[in-house]
RNA sequence: GGCCCAUUCGUCUAUCGGUUAGGACGCAAGAUUUUCAUUCUUGAAAGAGCAGUUCGAUUCUGCUAUGGGCUACCA
């Protein structure tokens, strides 16, 4: 193939972009790259009754998050441009009538109440209605109709579509990148709607195939569900001549509710309690609110790595990949056939594995946010510091608070579990003990604090469990956290006495 | 109903005719530990079924079953 690599990602701005979409966006960047090609963003927005205001922004947003870079098109601009069908409508009738006057299509002017009745009827008889060879021949369409007739009803402005004139019985033979050799018969087919002049705009068929031809794309990566119109699609590019540059094909597996049954769709993730969308959406029209990745707490890398592996692999055992090394691995070949069910908990995993190998300085930046939010003003090495030390204990970004919310509050109630077990016997008596030897140590970083409360501990032949556990109660409330010292060395010795003390003064020791 | 696609541990997957069928998530047990985690070790866990091709099938073919997609003047 000598022709450069020129890939688009196509989505309709009816919604939120979801995950499966964000991965054909995915594939489509990392095919790009990898053949030094361009990846197109282009808005296919041909109906007009599902659009949704601020999807398209959305999706450019999204994309940005993930790290998805758009070479062309809506936002970014091109030789190609427009990149929003309906600013390119006024290209898509030319096309359709150019099919009309060659016979590969005709006007059809059955209303949808006539296309409705068609349907009960054959409904009733137990059979599916199909728009095809055996019925345009004696419907309202120009096939059927004088041509004065039908010239008079385009006139009088009466609405009509342009039909596509699917041959019969005809074998078309398809070869999928992913799939094979796939062929089917055209009398299983029936003549879909091209152009419809109610609103003047192309469907999707005719938009897809005439846009990806003049935008010369080399290769058309989308979902499954795509499949069945590939010959519908092969057939228009024979019908308009450009067999020779039509692009390949890859239609890839889709993405499947976790819970087997169906492909993912944007009900499940309120449902079973995880995001479907890479950003925090608010419809416009309902004010109704789903969660996306980002503000779940998810680092984009982990999102992006963990599509990825979601229906394609290495062939090695790598499974963390930073997005350069999915463009030097990446290729179609190695991209499953069948749909693969989305795992919240392997999102979860690969979350924890970008966390844990951040350092403080990135972790800070991402924390920060979160610790304001909280309404702690701390120096960026405070933050980082406090992220860092509890980052192995955390999947995602949102459960730091929680996680290290001791560090700058001090306790004010006590987990009943821990303090049931310490709050008891001779520990009172032991922290208080315990109180004045950190009183006495003027070195209190984490080291030193550690050697002479060891030793105090040893001297007295304390247990080291009560001892730690008994503090652990003042300082942190909870029987959870990092090392004591972390937390002494972190809040200092001031902090660590008040908080002794008001354990002391505030609860009532049990037996 | 019709057409198309798919089918290896619960899940994501490796295997491109000969393997003790490998890895990961999750799960269980153990070790580590001042708590909670982390980490480490170990374990349970799979070729949908039936024919055929072959010296030999998870791998190739067919049928059945199951799952999924499409079947709009939606994409």
């Amino acid at each position: 193939m000598e022709r450069p690599v020129r890939v688009r990602f196509a989505p309709s701005p009816t919604g939120p972009l979801h995950i499966g979409g964000v991965r054909t966006a995915l594939y489509n960047y990392l095919f790009a790259r990898r053949h030094g090609g361009a990846m197109i963003l282009r808005i296919e927005d041909t109906d007009s009754q599902r659009f949704v205001p601020g999807a398209e922004q959305y999706i450019m947003d999204s994309l940005r998050w993930c790290g998805i870079e758009i070479d062309e098109g809506v936002g970014v601009g091109g030789p190609h441009a427009p990149y929003r069908q309906s600013e390119r409508r006024a290209i898509y009738l030319k096309y359709a009538t150019e099919l009309v006057e060659a016979g590969w299509a005709y006007y059809a002017f059955d209303t949808a109440e006539e296309l409705d009745a068609l349907r009960r009827e054959a409904e009733a008889r137990g059979e599916a209605f199909a728009y095809n060879y055996a019925v345009r021949g004696r419907l309202a369409t120009s096939l059927a109709l004088p041509a004065e007739e039908v010239r008079a009803r385009i006139e009088r402005g009466d609405q009509w579509v342009i039909r596509f004139r699917m041959p019969e019985n005809e074998v078309v033979k398809m070869d999928d990148l992913i799939r094979g050799h796939v062929e089917v018969n055209t009398s299983t087919l029936d003549d879909k709607v091209l152009y419809k002049s109610a609103d003047a705009l192309p469907t999707y068929h005719l938009a897809n195939i005439v846009d990806d031809h003049l935008m010369e794309i080399s290769h058309v990566i989308r979902g499954e569900e795509w499949l069945p119109s590939l010959p519908l699609h092969y057939l228009l590019y024979r019908a308009f001549g450009w067999e020779a540059s039509r692009p390949e094909f890859a239609h890839l597996p889709l993405l499947l509710k976790p819970t087997g049954g169906g492909k993912l769709s944007k009900r499940d993730g309120d449902k079973m309690g995880f995001p479907v969308f890479p950003l925090f959406w608010t419809s416009p029209t309902t004010g109704e609110t789903a969660h996306g990745y980002r503000e779940d707490g998810y680092l984009p890398q982990a999102f992006i790595n963990m599509l990825a592996l979601l229906g394609w692999n290495p062939g090695t055992e790598q499974e963390l990949f930073t997005m350069q090394e999915l463009v030097d691995s990446f290729s179609l070949d190695r991209v499953s056939k069948s749909g693969a069910r989305f795992q919240p908990d392997k999102a979860r995993w690969f979350n924890a594995q970008y966390l844990h190998r951040m350092n403080e300085q990135e972790l800070a930046a991402l924390y920060q946010p979160i610790l304001r939010a909280h309404g702690i003003e701390v120096a960026d090495e405070v933050a980082g510091k406090a992220a860092g030390i509890m980052k192995e204990r955390a999947q995602l970004l949102t459960e730091l608070w929680d996680l290290t919310s001791f560090f700058f509050v001090a306790p004010d109630t006590y987990e009943e579990k821990q303090a049931r077990k310490y709050w008891k016997g001779q520990n009172p008596a032991i922290l208080a003990e315990l109180r004045g030897v950190l009183a006495s140590i003027d070195d209190f970083s984490l080291e030193n604090t550690e050697r002479i409360v060891r030793a105090w501990i040893e001297e007295r032949g304390y247990g080291m469990g009560q001892v730690m556990n008994t503090l652990r109660l003042a300082l942190v409330g909870a029987g959870k956290g990092p090392g004591m010292y972390d937390v002494t060395a972190f809040i200092g010795r001031e902090e660590c006495l008040r908080r002794i003390d008001r354990l002391i003064a505030t609860l009532q020791p049990g037996e």
